[in-house]
DNA sequence: ATAATAATAGTCAATATTAGTCAAAGTTGG
DNA sequence: CCAACTTTGACTAATATTGACTATTATTAT
């Protein structure tokens, strides 16, 4: 519980900003220099803990007075971020990618930690455990956009 | 009785920690070590000893800062049905005998209606869609048997 | 206005740092 | 001796870190 990696300490910090407020602006080079690491970490950070997929979207500018913008975006009053997500699965999806998303819907209380829980171990890796991975990304796939799907009925 | 084995002493150990904390997170290379075995035999230990049905989720991350975290769970108190419907589920199953397993899930209240619709979702037919329905029944019974280990923790 | 320069952020691939898998070899109790 | 369990290590997979190079935008000089 201590001895976490830098990325993840950015991500908390990053996150703690937005439970305050809607979205933040951030300026890549100070909060680089602010945990000693490189630039391009912060890319790394986002690119992995900000995406679509754990309900956020990021907007930058570069050039003098640059910046990166992090927004939430919420899952429940935005029908159309689940066409995105749907749009984004396409037809493969890895295991770490799937649970983002489901992490994401557990957050914005469209599924319930029960729920959330069994979803995800109808698609865990070690569940479906295909010889073949490009396959098994196939049929993640499949299983998360009906369960996406699913979520758009009322009960 | 003793000597025991290295395993052993290792889960005595593990388990010891987890009588004061709900959960812990381990560095495998460093349990190795500690007790002078193989990094591997750390997962060994895991997959035999802290398994779900001895109420217990274990996860992982890999990678800088990688960790194992072993969680205590709550198990229901009767775990005698979810037993007999992995027996009678063995290796395969049919989309129709899954959907009967299921109802028979929500009448026990075992799950939601909500929770049978999510998962029989994951489960269809027409999601799963393999053209070798034998290798397709062989699938759902992997999903169906996880979604039953899952129903196993209280919570 | 245009060109040069400065000040940003983005990309990508190499490397490092973990954990997981699997099967062979070893051990032990019956 | 046999079967089940344990130990080991080579190979694989996932994730994180770093830095050189690129792209974009703003500011300054001509």
């Amino acid at each position: 519980m201590q001895n976490r990696n830098i990325s993840d300490i950015i991500e908390k910090y990053l996150k703690s900003i937005l439970a305050d407020s809607q979205q933040i602006e951030i300026k890549r080079s100070e909060i680089a220099e602010q945990f000693d690491v490189v630039p391009s970490q912060i890319n790394y950070v986002i690119k992995t803990r900000f995406t679509i997929q754990n309900g956020y979207v990021v907007e930058s500018k570069r050039g003098g007075g640059g910046y990166i913008r992090i927004a939430k975006v919420n899952l429940i009053d935005d029908t159309d971020v689940l066409d995105q997500l749907i749009d984004l699965i396409g037809e493969s999806i890895t295991s770490g990618k799937a649970l983002q998303i489901i992490q994401s819907l557990y957050e914005d209380k469209l599924l319930t930690q029960k729920e959330a829980n069994l979803v995800l171990a109808t698609m865990d890796r070690t569940t479906l455990n295909f010889a073949d991975k490009r396959l098994e990304n196939v049929v993640r796939a499949r299983i998360l956009v009906s369960v996406l799907n699913r979520l758009r009925c009322a009960d």
